[in-house]
RNA sequence: GCCCCGUUAGUCUAGCGGCCCAGGACGUCACCCUUUCAAGGUGAAGAUCACCGGUUCGAAUCCGGUACGGGGUACCA
């Protein structure tokens, strides 16, 4: 066993970052900076980049995955941006690298060049289809002779180079979840190692970054289990020692399949802007594919540093349930963040609708005070970050935006029977100190026992006259804060509204 | 087709040979609390532990096969 950990991340950077992607960095994180620093071990996390394929990157998709990654609040302790002991930490930098260990395991015998047209490839897999043979590549190049490569060589022929699989024997791959898993040589391709523009392919690249950058545990998803025994055979070939391998699970959507778009968000950024917070997500990820105890639910980031292994991830695929991750946003919301915490986070959104004022979110922002009251109200009630402007507007808008009369007058009761409740009202409420939310909840009794009307009756009416809705926080809690004068102002509308 | 991985209620999971005719959570339903909506509380329904064989005094737990689901099968990662 290692006295140290290293892990890494190593996404390509073609487009925005996946929610499996992200949870695969928090369990990377967890790893690193939980079990290994428990385990008395030295743990890092490392950010590297993949930028191989040339045809698929995607301008700033790098930055935009960091970003996300900070958003959630987890943190590499090497990377492109920060550089570290084994920079650089983006692939395309390292290009002589892998041309010059491909030519010496070429050199050795390992490896082969290969001259074959992708037409040729193309029908190669066609034939093999119509006579229901397994394809692959038929290793037409591995016995060419030294002079045909070399005349194809002269003839400046392109050609990339192929890793030489053992034609016969086993090869095992440890997995950390799943135990060993064997393949038979024989079953497995000569894949491409270098591609003819002299770019590494995946296989070839990890295995001699996460060598070069002593990487001790390859964590990455399920879909490398099969080239898994190339990247052992690759390991061998070098005399390099080989890492832990750790395939974690995938995430299904609810239809069976790989998480896809088309199940509503996948991305990280879509779930931030649908208004979920960093400690939902990650308390979400961490519940699916592990579990601590079977019992607990809820945990934040250091919970599960104290208590995280990536032995206990379980290796079977899980399907994504959006009622929990929502249940979870809701449960953070309404029971672990301060009112403080809260309001902070509700800002942006208030400011972009337009219902605060544009100044830096922060404790001296002109209406902070306002928004943690309004915070305190409804944080049972919100669900979503996005859902603030919405539940808020009738505390931070002098004008109510027009609604159904109708809305004032509850079933059983009559219109005119609402219009007294609110002459009533309109008259007792210069006198009230809505502050005192006891002094005014009994002025509203009295007042229904006066009408001789239940006290529901009474609240209501004057619960839609200051909101504009039927449902709102608590009435007098309400009052209090939409305000003496709007609150008159507003009864007065009701009232011209039932006449 | 071939190779590989997986399989406990609709979903996420606990379980590592007797404590399990299976525990927790989401969701669903009912009731309670109550000035509305939430939040909260209580309770209910829901799993022949995929199936079939085997090992064992005893299996969700170990072994084999089958079925089903998923992944891979590129000069993409």
């Amino acid at each position: 066993m290692t006295d140290h950990i290293r892990v890494r991340f190593a996404p390509s950077p073609t487009g925005s970052l996946h929610i499996g992607g992200a949870r695969l960095v928090m369990y990377n994180v967890l790893f690193a900076h939980g079990q290994a620093k428990r385990e008395g071990r030295d743990g890092k996390f490392v950010l590297r980049i993949e930028d191989t394929d040339r045809k698929r990157l995607i301008e700033g998709s790098a930055e935009n995955l960091m970003e996300g990654l900070r958003w959630l609040g987890l943190k590499w302790d090497e990377g492109p941006d920060i550089g570290g002991p084994y920079a650089p930490y983006v692939q395309s930098e390292r290009k002589h690298r892998y041309g010059e260990i491909a030519e010496q395991l070429v050199s050795e015998g390992k490896a082969y060049r290969c001259f074959c047209t992708p037409e040729r490839l193309q029908e190669v897999r066609e034939q093999q289809q119509r006579e229901k043979l397994p394809p692959g590549y038929d290793r037409h190049c591995r016995n060419l002779s030294a002079e045909d490569v070399q005349a194809k060589l002269d003839a400046g022929e392109p050609y990339v180079i192929r890793f030489a699989m053992p034609l016969e024997g086993e090869t095992i791959v440890p997995d950390l979840l799943r135990g060993d898993i064997v393949y038979q040589n024989d079953k497995i391709d000569d894949l491409v190692i270098l591609k003819s523009d002299g770019f590494p392919t995946y296989h070839l690249a990890v295995v001699v970054d996460d060598h070069e950058m002593d990487i001790t545990h390859v964590t990455r998803g399920p879909e490398w289990i099969p080239t898994a025994p190339l990247h052992v055979q690759l390991y061998k070939a070098l005399g390099w020692e080989m890492p832990i391998f750790a395939h974690m699970p995938l995430i299904l959507n609810p239809n069976g399949g790989k998480l896809s778009k088309r199940h509503g968000g996948v991305s990280l950024n879509d779930f931030r802007e649908a208004g979920y917070l960093p400690e939902a997500l990650l308390n979400y990820f961490a519940l699916l594919g592990w579990s601590l105890d079977g019992k607990t639910e809820i945990y934040s980031m250091d919970d599960l540093l104290q208590h995280f292994t990536l032995e206990k991830v379980s290796p079977s695929p899980s399907t994504f349930d959006r009622a929990k991750l929502d249940w979870l946003n809701a449960q953070w919301i309404n029971h672990h963040l301060t009112t403080e915490d809260l309001a902070l986070r509700v800002m942006p959104w208030l400011i972009e609708a337009g219902m605060i004022a544009a100044a830096p979110v922060d404790t001296n922002h002109p209406q902070y005070a306002t928004v943690v009251g309004l915070s305190g109200l409804l944080k049972d009630r919100i669900h979503f970050l996005t859902e603030a402007p919405d539940l808020m507007s009738y505390f931070l808008i002098d004008d109510l935006p027009d609604y159904d009369t109708d809305l004032l007058v509850p079933k059983k009761m009559e219109a005119a029977d609402v219009l007294k409740v609110l002459d009533a009202a309109a008259e007792l409420l210069p006198r009230l100190d809505l502050d005192s939310h006891e002094q005014t909840e009994a002025a509203f009794r009295a007042l229904a026992e006066q009408l001789e009307m239940k006290p529901g009756q009474v609240f209501m009416p004057i619960r839609v006259a200051a909101t504009g809705r039927a449902q709102s926080p608590g009435l007098f809690e309400t009052l209090a804060a939409v305000g003496k004068e709007r609150l008159i102002a507003r009864i007065d509308l009701a009232r011209t509204k039932l006449r």
